[in-house]
DNA sequence: GTCTATATAGGGATAGAC
DNA sequence: GTCTATCCCTATATAGAC
């Protein structure tokens, strides 16, 4: 089979697996099993299972540095919210094994750490420029200080909104709809600072998911 | 040596060592090593290293339990929840391993994964709880909705501080400080409620950990 | 590029002597 | 209660044939 193919379906199998059972469970043994080829064939793609990881993670970084982007030229609205969320949380989910062993997957490698960080970084400006705009537009109102301490939770609440959620269901798998409960979450964390008829809105919407 | 020593030399031992390198990056022959003692003996005492970490666990559980009462016969206030902050995040800092790898740990064990899902549903009562006490005394003002979506984001925020503290340092230890910085954190979830005087005040407070 | 076969290492766990 | 010795199993990774 040609090169690229076979290594192409090695990390797409990984990263579907790595999700499904979570990356320690996860050996190379079993990524060539499912894939019906030998583990020495494997080795000959990847230098070792942490390769195939920063691979992984790579494509999770281009990924999640597009929905960190933030639209320019004009005032954000709450529309705008709703989409960006959408889209990290789109993003979160689609490489969900990352951030379910997060600490463990990150203490073992000081790229994938540094990189990581560095995304963070980057979602923390991006939530404080929003709702700078949101302040800016008159659809907000909150100090500097506030503003500051609600994107580091936005941050938090997003980062972990799926380990919480799983962690709190006794019982049963995590699915899109508790996505879409995280994203009502963070949305609640601003709420306070909205003006009456939005912050009277968006009670009503998250009524459903409380 | 007596029976009871060194079963406890064991579980205190243990404790500190996933405390320090994490539970998946410690092994029953590590501990053994450790205590210098034979792994043969600490098979004695224990049948398996989940029977260690349920151990460990039911120790955890008994003083996070202490940590999640409400003071009952008054209403609460201010200095209330800081204390039971001071409480509960040091009852997390000193069984860190399990919030480190929370959801790893637990989806390999049913019983911890109940007991754990309890102890969360206890502290979503009693954060609930504590916020309508100070709702009754006039000290803050929310919506039944807000009070619900507020615990739930105090519980979460406290829960992944120490993770999300990890994560964002790109270098460096966690230590008591960014504990410090947690309850801070969470404060200032409920501090868009709070009577004028009292958030002014937390807000003072909360520069130094901004 | 892919396979088979295998080396190496380590962790979990037990048997039986003391 | 503790130790020594050991077994089993799994995971990572490589060598060399095809």
């Amino acid at each position: 089979m040609a090169p690229r193919q076979t290594r192409e379906r090695i990390l797409e199998t990984s990263l579907a697996m790595f999700n499904a059972q979570g990356e320690p469970n996860v050996t190379t043994n079993h990524i060539a099993d499912e894939l019906e080829i030998s583990p020495g064939n494997l080795y000959y793609h990847f230098r070792n299972k942490e390769d195939i990881v920063e691979q992984v993670f790579t494509r999770y970084e281009v990924r999640m540095d597009d929905a960190l982007l933030v639209p320019e030229g004009r005032l954000p609205n709450l529309e705008d919210v709703w989409m960006q969320l959408h889209m990290v949380f789109e993003c979160m989910w689609d490489y969900r094994f990352l951030y379910r062993d997060l600490v463990d997957i990150l203490s073992r490698n000081r790229k994938l750490k540094a990189h990581f960080a560095r995304i963070l970084t980057r979602a923390a400006s991006s939530a404080a420029a929003v709702l700078r705009g949101l302040a800016a537009g008159g659809i907000l109102r909150a100090t500097e200080d506030e503003i500051r301490a609600t994107a580091e939770n936005v941050l938090l609440v997003a980062t972990f909104w799926m380990n919480f959620s799983i962690v709190r269901n006794a019982r049963g798998e995590v699915g899109q709809d508790d996505l879409t409960h995280g994203i009502y979450q963070v949305m609640l964390l601003i709420a306070p600072f909205l003006r009456d008829a939005e912050r009277a809105h968006l009670n009503t919407l998250a009524q459903a998911y409380r």
